[in-house]
DNA sequence: CATGAATGAGGTTTCATTCAT
DNA sequence: TATGAATGAAACCTCATTCAT
């Protein structure tokens, strides 16, 4: 799996009719079940269906294979991510430019924190179902957000490149999956907040500095 | 294998005769290779054993089982790229803080650009082989080379908390993950260089500010 | 395996669809046949299956692994001897005690007989398999069915007690096995009959003598 | 293995130095210690060289494979019991007969009772190393031993044929095995030994008459 | 459309035995 | 003689996927 490129990782037919819909649904809160009772080993298809209360044949029906599945996963869980952060960039319009990172920093942290088992059990797989692509088409969607967002900022008017903000934005889910998959403790996870704020912070402020 | 605890990844028997020393050696290349070649789906023991010029049987006299020869492979390359920053740490004392911070994370870069591939093929196997047990490890002892280093740092005498250098190192070897995952070409590596260099100057700075 | 408890030997699934009924009365025939000619060596999962029509993966369908196979057709055999022994005191029920146990005796040396070949093949197996604990099941069973038996015995009243007669029954069973294993002629047989029905006969009246 | 003849079980050069006395002893007391520690399965030959501190190439040095190892043990282990029964009726010479069973029978049951976890573990191997054979020749010398008795017996002068006393032998330790396999509690091993005991007087007795 | 029985390549691991040192 | 590294056939078992019903 590991070099070939990826194909067919969309589900198969798109859902028209409300029993279709309802299984998918069940199909897809099948997978995180058995994602997060069994591990990526473990991982079946099978398990999925049964758990799902449908059969393997019908799973293939929607998903043309394990693959896509777990990739339809991944992605609803960083689109929820995604959004999230959107949403608190949103919200962050028009402020100082510390509290719009600040803003923005926590509202990843605590979609994460909020999704911290299905997180780490998507860790594991997202390397096999083409994560690191996933990944790079979320990075941008929040790239543009947060370029809309210091557009507006009180304090400032310039604004990081793209570069900066990319990199930005890899430290900071790169610490938290540390951190996650290490298992840290509520407590070490509000630290972690508090630090990412201002690893973000300062970081965007020198990038700014520099380029101008 | 995802939630099970890690047991048995050490090697199995250490070689008495000189025969024996040859073919650890090439069973811990022919991992690598097979690693590179294949990625990390058909990497099987089978064709570990083929590619070092033994039979599987041999192999299993060395290594218990599939996991611990990926172990001791993932735990050589943090080893390697943990010796090369303490040495980076270890040339920068007396420096002041800036200088510091930027020859650690020259030389954290410079390596994982060095072993971009097997860095890359490592990532995909981390996980099911006790990675990040191993990676706190190195963490650790990361730390405590740069606090030594701090301490020597000839415009600075205090030195940033644990926890932030802790953050620091994860956030770097975080962006440096999604780079080498997404296959950054050879500029953008050189552009990563610099960035992080900024975000962890402009971090520590900020954090041993705060402290005061 | 000889220390491990004894877990999951039960058949996976049960068959819902016509065609897996036939399978599974398949796998177990070619269990059987394969036992008989290649012994207990030589024995493995992947000849059951060929033997059987079916793939490796049919056959671990329906049994979760090798013990589990032999398991069941342990189960079957022994049962087969059970009830027949059973159904031999259930016809000599009210006749004179010392009939009752050459019924008894001869229906167990009987059935024995005509399965020779599968009883030695299987006492090979057995000790890997639960057999014991099978065994003693079966003694529980047949225990009952003779102490029904001898409490409408025409010419005694009293019984002997629970322990004599699985002594009874281990010595029988034990006495089988040695000629079996032994590859004893139908001659022996005949005359091994006999004597077993006199043994039993004896020690049951001695039992009995004592007891009161 | 199961249905083969039996080939080159003899250990293969006699011990002619102390050293070589000492090692086969070693490797002897070593396969009963693994026997008992690992079961039959888990018993390897490299295990065994192991624990009597020589190199698996010695071991094979003295038996020239894993049956011929399992099938001495045995053999020991079967001429340990024969000739404490043998003892045993050479002490009851001249006893009246009831008096010659119990003791030949006692002599069993406590040799038996004494080695209980050896002679499980015997019972898994001995089919496939040539046990069955092996139990017919210690038959024959507990035939001879027990007539040679009861022609001294003080209270009768016929003795039963050949047949009933092999029978009776068969019985004896067939109900021991079912016993020592069940995992009797020495409670129930007492208890057997004056079963025992009552069983092969009432059935020598009830042979004897027959005869006549 | 749904079902679930069947497939079978392929993976991991073991272990009796050999033979160069 | 002793050693123990090496062998490699062969066993068990899994699981993504298909297709007849």
């Amino acid at each position: 799996m590991s070099t070939n490129t990826i194909t067919a990782f969309e589900p198969r037919k798109t859902p028209v009719q409300a029993r279709s819909a309802a299984t998918v649904e069940a199909i897809s809160e099948a997978t995180i079940q058995i994602l997060l009772a069994h591990g990526s080993d473990r991982f079946t298809t099978t398990r999925v269906a049964d758990r799902a209360g449908v059969s393997v044949g019908t799973l293939y029906q929607y998903y043309p294979n394990k693959q896509s599945l777990l990739a339809s996963v991944l992605e609803n869980h960083l689109n929820t991510v995604t959004a999230a952060v959107e949403r608190a960039c949103e919200q962050a319009c028009h402020k100082p430019l510390s509290d719009m990172i600040r803003e923005m920093v926590e509202g990843f942290v605590d979609i994460k924190i909020e999704r911290a088992d299905i997180s780490v059990a998507l860790y594991r797989v997202s390397a096999d179902v083409g994560g690191p692509a996933l990944v790079k088409k979320m990075s941008e969607r929040l790239y543009r957000a947060i370029e809309r967002m210091i557009a507006t900022a009180s304090d400032v008017d310039s604004s990081p490149d793209k570069f900066a903000i990319e990199t930005m934005l890899a430290a900071m889910s790169g610490a938290m999956r540390s951190v996650l998959e290490g298992g840290g403790s509520p407590a070490v996870m509000r630290k972690l907040r508090e630090h990412l704020v201002l690893l973000c912070q300062s970081y965007m402020a020198a990038a700014m500095a520099k380029d101008s």
